[in-house]
DNA sequence: TAACAAACATACCGTTCTGTCTATTCCAGT
DNA sequence: ACTGGAATAGACAGAACGGTATGTTTGTTA
């Protein structure tokens, strides 16, 4: 549509991304995009809105790229799964990378309420489906979850999913954290471990 | 040592904790704690230099707490590998959790060389060690990492102290952005994925 | 050329931020 | 009772904040 808001929300994403939300002020992305700052209300009500279109630039990019990678990398629903964590490891390596930026939101909009807190939970809620999704790709004879998920026993494909996903979230956690030698060292570790669970979960049989 | 002094912190504590770091105003931490701003500026030399001693009364505490929780729970080093995501469990369905304020502090303080960042890798670096203690201690008989770490085989005790960390942070973190039910859930998936972890890296012995 | 909307610059609003300063009060040790 | 250090309140500085108001330029369309 607009060039200019195409513009904003590009010089936001970045600066937002790199310095944080409340560290950068609406006169920073204002400079950066080149863009006066009638102009950017005209285009959003407040910066909250603005930081709202990010987060719906950056999920849509974010999961496009993901997805587009995983379903590169592999073509048989199992070792996409395992996929997930070498494009996690590329994405870590990246020059710039800063984390999640909605882990990164959640922790500056504490409130569940939040727009902007609901926004990155949605996020997260779509990652965890597509996971979910390759899994039951995975294993077409899907039991329904146990009641008592999580202990001994073969977990369901939600408990599984929701399994690799926490291994995704510490691995982007701690790599953003320490300063830990290469990029796909915390990834690997998180393959090494999804890679145990969905043998465990799924047995020899595809 | 200062009265005043712990007040200042423990009321920076709480409104860091909950309301992010840019987002609290000296002003409010001042008025929090019932003390007037030159007195601050007599202890601390800056905004940072609180949020430091703050970091480092809450490493302290929460170490302190979870090390000593895990080692109520069980006696044995490898069930404590499990009591963790109980202690874990638990700390979640506090009222008033917030997630990890050290994972939020590299939220809001990208640079590696920030010293508020440093100070969060040094306690996630001791937590991992407290983690690979309890590993080692498991097993005793401790062959040394194999290079390719991570890769299906039997893994070392640092591969596997640090894909229990994985979980551990990711349960922390999708606890966090997700409204989802009571706090134990991301807990309990995270316990089962660590038994199978814990299983398949030290077979039936002990 | 006339009309119109989009983008422009800029000054300004009130608020809040970190940090400094002065002057006063409290309280403990002698 | 006296004194000295610690803590106090509160005004202040200077900058940055989110956001608004006014008026001008630009580009397109008719």
């Amino acid at each position: 549509m607009s060039k200019k808001r195409d513009q904003l929300v590009e010089s936001a994403l970045e600066l937002f991304g790199r310095e944080g939300f409340h560290a950068t002020g609406i006169d920073k992305v204002l400079a950066a995009a080149g863009v006066a700052k009638m102009t950017m209300y005209k285009h959003f009500r407040s910066k909250e809105e603005l930081i709202l279109a990010v987060l719906r630039l950056r999920d849509e990019r974010w999961r496009n790229s993901f997805m587009l990678g995983v379903e590169k990398r592999a073509k048989d629903p199992r070792s996409r799964l395992l996929a997930i964590f070498d494009q996690l490891g590329e994405w870590f390596s990246d020059e710039g990378f800063c984390g999640c930026m909605f882990i990164n939101a959640t922790a500056e909009y504490a409130d569940h309420d939040d727009p902007i807190h609901a926004a990155s939970a949605e996020h997260k809620r779509l990652v965890e489906k597509y996971v979910r999704g390759l899994v039951e790709k995975a294993r077409p004879s899907d039991p329904p979850d146990p009641p008592d998920s999580g202990l001994p026993g073969i977990p369901g494909a939600g408990v599984l999913a929701r399994q690799l996903c926490l291994l995704m979230e510490g691995a982007v956690v701690l790599t953003q954290v320490c300063p830990g030698g290469d990029g796909g060292c915390a990834a690997a570790a998180a393959k090494g471990a999804a890679g145990v669970l969905i043998d465990r979960a799924m047995g020899g049989g595809g």
